[in-house]
DNA sequence: ACAAAAGTGTTAGCCTTACACCCATGA
DNA sequence: TCATGGGTGTAAGGCTAACACTTTTGT
C-alpha cells in the first residue's frame, strides 16, 4: 500500500486515515562511485529545492519495514542494509515552505493546518547501497533524483544538512564494529577500492600496508582470483567477503 | 506546561491541540546502589502493572526538552546526562489495554479511537543519575515510582523490557567512548566504587590493578584524599572526575 | 630494465592481560 | 603480626604505525 497513493486527489484524502501524524522518515542513502561518497537527493518539483529521500508511516506497517519500503521505492532494490541512527525532533525542524510552493504550482489548496504542513518528528535512517545496483527514481513531489559527492552537497531543506551529518558520524562509529563496508561494494573488489572506500567514509588517510594486513587479519576476506588491469604493475587480487564466519 | 497537566477532566481535554499525536517518550534511567544498577519504574494504579517514566511531546517543545521535562518530574533532578538512544515503532508495541483498566477504574469512558489509545512511536533515552540525589515521584497514572535492580526486573508493559535491554547495550556501548560513568556517582568515590559500576553495567568481572592503571592514564581523575574505613586494611584513596581536560 | 602498484617482513610503541609483590591499617 | 584490601612493578601478547623490502606486470 501507499506506494505510489501520494498521486491522486490531495483535497480529498483522508492522510490521517492511512498515515501516522506528525512522525516521518528521512533516509540517507550512501553509495560509492569512482573513489568518492556519494548520497541520493531529490530535487524537488517548481522549486529545485533539494532533500532526502522521505516518507510517511502506514498505520499497518512497522517503523523498520516504512524505511525499507521508502529506500526501495527510490532505489529499486528489493532490500539493502538498513540502520535507524537518530530521531530529529525540533520543533523549528518543519518548515513546509516547499511542499506549499509545489502544490500551490500544481493548483492544489490545502488547508494551512492540513496534516501535511504540520510540526512532526523524524526517524532517520541510513542505508548502504551497491551504487552499481541503483535505480533513482523521483517521487511524486521531485522532479530528480540523482547522487550526489558527500563533500559537494547543494543546500538542503529544514535539517536535513544535520541529518546527513549525523548519518555520516553513526556510519564513522559503525564501519569497524560491525562488518559492513561490503554492503557499499560489489560481490569482488581490490584491496585497493576496499582502502578508499575507508578512507572516504572515515575522511582520513590509511596507511596502505597497515590496513592491508588489518583486513586480512579479521579472516573475513577470501582470496578469490587476480584481476589484471593492463597496467604495468603487479595484478591486484580480488577478494570476496565471506557472509558468516 | 503540562506538568501536572493529566490531573483534571480527561473526557474534556483537547490532547491533539497540546501534544504531538502518534509519538511519545520513555525514558531508562539507571542510578547505582549498593554495588548494583538499577532502573527507576513506575507501577500504575488499580492495575499494578510495571512501566518505564515516559510521556508525550508538547507541540511547543522540542524533543529532548520533552524527555529532560518528563525525567525532572520523576526524579526531582532539574538536569541529568541524557541521552537518545533508538526509536521504537512496531505495530504491536502499543497496547492500551492497562491504561484503559485504570481509566476505567477511575471512572472515566473516553471514545476507542482516542488519541491516547492510538498506535504511537516511542522515542527512548537513557539518564544517568546520581541515585542519592534522586527523589523519585509517581505520575497521575501511577502509585509508586521505585528502582529496582536491572537482574531483576519485575514484568513489565508492551516492550519496556527490549527498551531497557537496548538501553543498557547502548549504555555499555558508551561507557567506554565517551567518559559517563561518573553521572553514576557521587563526586568523590573510590577506584573500588568506580570499579563495581563498571563492573555492573558491562555485567561481567574486571581485572582490578589493570583497571586501575587504565582509568589513571586516562588522566581524568584527581586523587583527592584518602578515606578511612575503619576496616583493617590501607585506607583507599578518593578520587574526583576533573571535568574538562 | 624500469617504473608503478601490490604484497610481505620487521621493528617499535602502546595497551591489555596476568600475576607477583609491596604498603597501610586495625584487630 | 597477621589478614585484608589498596596500590605498583613487570613481563607477555596483540594490534597498529612506520618504513624497508620484494614481487609482478606492461612498456
Amino acid at each position: 500500500m501507499a506506494k505510489e497513493f501520494l498521486i491522486p486527489n490531495w483535497e480529498t484524502i483522508d492522510f490521517e486515515k492511512y498515515f501516522l501524524p506528525s512522525v516521518a522518515i528521512d533516509t540517507v542513502i550512501f553509495g560509492v562511485h569512482e573513489n568518492a561518497l556519494k548520497v541520493l537527493l531529490m530535487q524537488y518539483k517548481y522549486t529545485g529545492a533539494f532533500a532526502l529521500p522521505g516518507g510517511l508511516i502506514s498505520r499497518d506497517e512497522n517503523l523498520y519495514d516504512s524505511a525499507q519500503r521508502i529506500l526501495t521505492d527510490r532505489t529499486g532494490l528489493p532490500q539493502m542494509y538498513l540502520e535507524q541512527f537518530f530521531t530529529f525532533g525540533d520543533q523549528g525542524r518543519s518548515d513546509p515552505h516547499f511542499l506549499k510552493q509545489i502544490l500551490a504550482a500544481k493548483g492544489i489548496t490545502l488547508p494551512k493546518d492540513h496534516f501535511l504542513f504540520r510540526r512532526s518528528i523524524s526517524v532517520g535512517y541510513y542505508a548502504l547501497v551497491d551504487f552499481t545496483k541503483v535505480i533513482p527514481k523521483p517521487d511524486v513531489l521531485s522532479e530528480t533524483c540523482q547522487w550526489y559527492d558527500l563533500i559537494a552537497l547543494p543546500a538542503l531543506i529544514q535539517d536535513h544538512t544535520q541529518i546527513i551529518a549525523k548519518a555520516l558520524e553513526t556510519l564513522q562509529e559503525h564501519l569497524d564494529k560491525r562488518l559492513i563496508v561490503f554492503n557499499l561494494l560489489p560481490e569482488k573488489f581490490t584491496m585497493a577500492e576496499l582502502q578508499t572506500v575507508y578512507e572516504t567514509v572515515l575522511q582520513s588517510k590509511l596507511l596502505r600496508t597497515s590496513f592491508q594486513r588489518k583486513m586480512v587479519n579479521l579472516g573475513i576476506l577470501e582470496k578469490v582470483e587476480k584481476k589484471h588491469t593492463g597496467k604495468a604493475h603487479k595484478a591486484p587480487y580480488l577478494y570476496k567477503f565471506l557472509s558468516r564466519k
